[in-house]
DNA sequence: GTGAAAGCGCTAACAC
DNA sequence: GTGTTAGCGCTTTCAC
């Protein structure tokens, strides 16, 4: 079932169904429906990678770290509603950790299937790799903070949200506040990756508050075994901290089962915060306190920023959202306080 | 740069690189040896879509109900893990909900884009539908108990799974014990479902214990929402049940938030149980008695069976996993029992 | 063992 | 407004 298969049933130019199928400008009313008639009837559908050989492939490819973090999905769904109508059809490849070769080894496989933007979501390349991609296909990059000239931003204020997190917990009376912060891998400039824009938030808010010589930073991931094992470390101390803010929710979940783990309660020995606002932070059980970006709005935002540059926009975007603080019940004054 | 550059480069001809890209029959050691060399000098990647036009894309397509459920991850990590070594790359695409129409678009999409296979996970497409896809291009349908001859078949036993949680809770002492299941839409034969299997043997099993009387149903999704829903209409019955088996962890999330928010502990006033052991039922802070099905060893088997398929098998494979069940504190004994 | 050449299904000049 | 036709980069006969 080809395109000239159409084209003979409907008793035109192959050129006519193509332009019908692209909706492409010098086609009459007439023929349109001529052809969509044959389209309709013989049920054919193009074939992929023959338009890829040529044009559009109406494809986004969406480069994701891992598909366990709930927060990704907000961001698809958010997608898929922008580009969906316009006829495109968003692909998923896992990055498969935080190794940047097995990062660019996923990205290549976007790239060599010609999908015509790319998202990637809080990708561990350096920046000229990530340029090099942009350079060649339209890119949205989620969640970096490095400006380039080259492919578009989508991100969320990465300093408010952790300042939001840190000013609460001394709000409630808490010093010996910790934080659990995934490691880079040392490629490029540090200060892009939003864990680093967390951590620093963190010891620069601490510091302001006179509470330099609390600051105790994990260095692990933002996965539950990171946050677990971060925790686990950061509870061996003495004196303990009374309240840890981990950098991610998903960290944040491996956090309670240690503190629990350690016969310690939540909130009653220890404050635990997140980032992220998941929707299973939201269920009572958990309750974690946790700062929400609109994950649905970001990823509508690089949908539309995708379609942006395929339609021929070469001028860089930056589009950050501002997060809110939202508390719940695993956060409360220090034992002992008044 | 194309397969002529890289032929023109080595002095050979464009029959022998793309051979040489196959690791096809009929290549001396030198010739492979020189055009190596120059694929690897010019960094030659080849172009996907003009390959998928004549022969395989070396892609395997998977099909999600969506990405929210950490089970998912399991499967896919298997599925890698099998496939990659072998030169294939997974590319995702989500149905979004569990409308079959919406399915069908997503698994076309796989089609139209030449994936050399499919597997679908948990599809709520007519069997009819998934032969016409499997007809066409090798597939694997996870999570479903449907025979077919067409396609190939990995699943959990989902009779022994559900029959474990029931006779748990009996043996701890409870009487009224609830279930929530996912409503299936009415096309082809239920029992093919995964949910169908897991509620009716639910029901079989209360009734073999003399507690027909007290088999309570509420159909929503494997969903939070879902489990939060059912869980409320399953709380507003006099008598209250003392235990609720959610069919899938993801409603169970849904239940203790909705146990929780009547005023209600766990396990003290209800008992909640699980189905997939999903790692976050594991955090002591939820610590959630579920079902554990290996997701691992059902992707890595539905990675090995689409690459047999694609060498050319063609006869049907079904492949079962036997679950256990996995106790934690969210089940204990109904209150009052001596 | 190696290479010339046809053709996969589509798009886009360009001619009418 | 419509049709003819030359490729896109690769695989695969089929000669040599």
């Amino acid at each position: 079932m080809t395109i000239t298969d159409v084209a003979n049933h409907a008793q035109v130019s192959t050129t006519a169904v193509s332009k019908v199928l692209r909706n492409a400008y010098g086609v009459s009313e007439a023929m349109r429906a001529k052809v969509q008639a044959a389209i309709d009837e013989l049920g054919y559908r193009p074939h992929a990678a023959a338009r890829a050989m040529r044009g559009r492939t109406f494809t986004i490819g969406v480069l994701l770290p891992h598909i366990r973090n709930p927060f990704f999905a907000d961001i698809l769904d958010g997608l898929t509603e922008q580009i969906g109508p316009a006829g495109y059809q968003a692909i998923m490849v896992q990055a498969g950790g935080t190794d940047p070769k097995e990062e660019r080894r996923a990205v290549d496989a976007l790239v060599d299937r010609q999908v015509d933007g790319i998202l990637t979501i809080a990708p561990a390349l350096a920046k000229a790799e990530l340029e090099e991609i942009g350079g060649g296909t339209p890119t949205v990059v989620l969640g970096r903070h490095d400006r380039s000239a080259v492919y578009d931003s989508v991100l969320d204020d990465d300093e408010v949200g952790a300042e939001l997190v840190v000013e609460h917990l001394i709000a409630l009376g808490h010093r010996r506040i910790a934080h659990i912060t995934q490691a880079d891998d040392g490629r490029g400039r540090a200060t892009a990756l939003l864990q680093t824009i967390r951590a620093r938030t963190y010891e620069r808010v601490m510091t302001e508050h006179g509470l330099a010589d609390h600051i105790a930073l994990a260095v692990t991931s933002y996965t539950e075994e990171g946050g677990y094992e971060g925790a686990k470390r950061l509870l061996a101390r003495t004196p303990r901290p009374t309240a840890i803010f981990a950098g991610a929710d998903q960290a944040a979940y491996g956090t309670l089962a240690a503190v629990h783990e350690a016969g310690l309660t939540v909130p009653g020995d220890i404050s635990v915060a997140g980032y992220d606002n998941a929707r299973i932070s939201r269920l009572a059980h958990i309750s974690l306190t946790s700062v929400d970006q609109d994950g649905a709005i970001m990823g509508r935002t690089a949908g539309r920023l995708l379609l942006e540059r395929i339609e021929g926009r070469t001028s860089a975007v930056r589009f950050s959202v501002t997060p809110t603080l939202v508390t719940r019940r695993s956060t409360a004054p220090p034992a002992g306080a008044s």
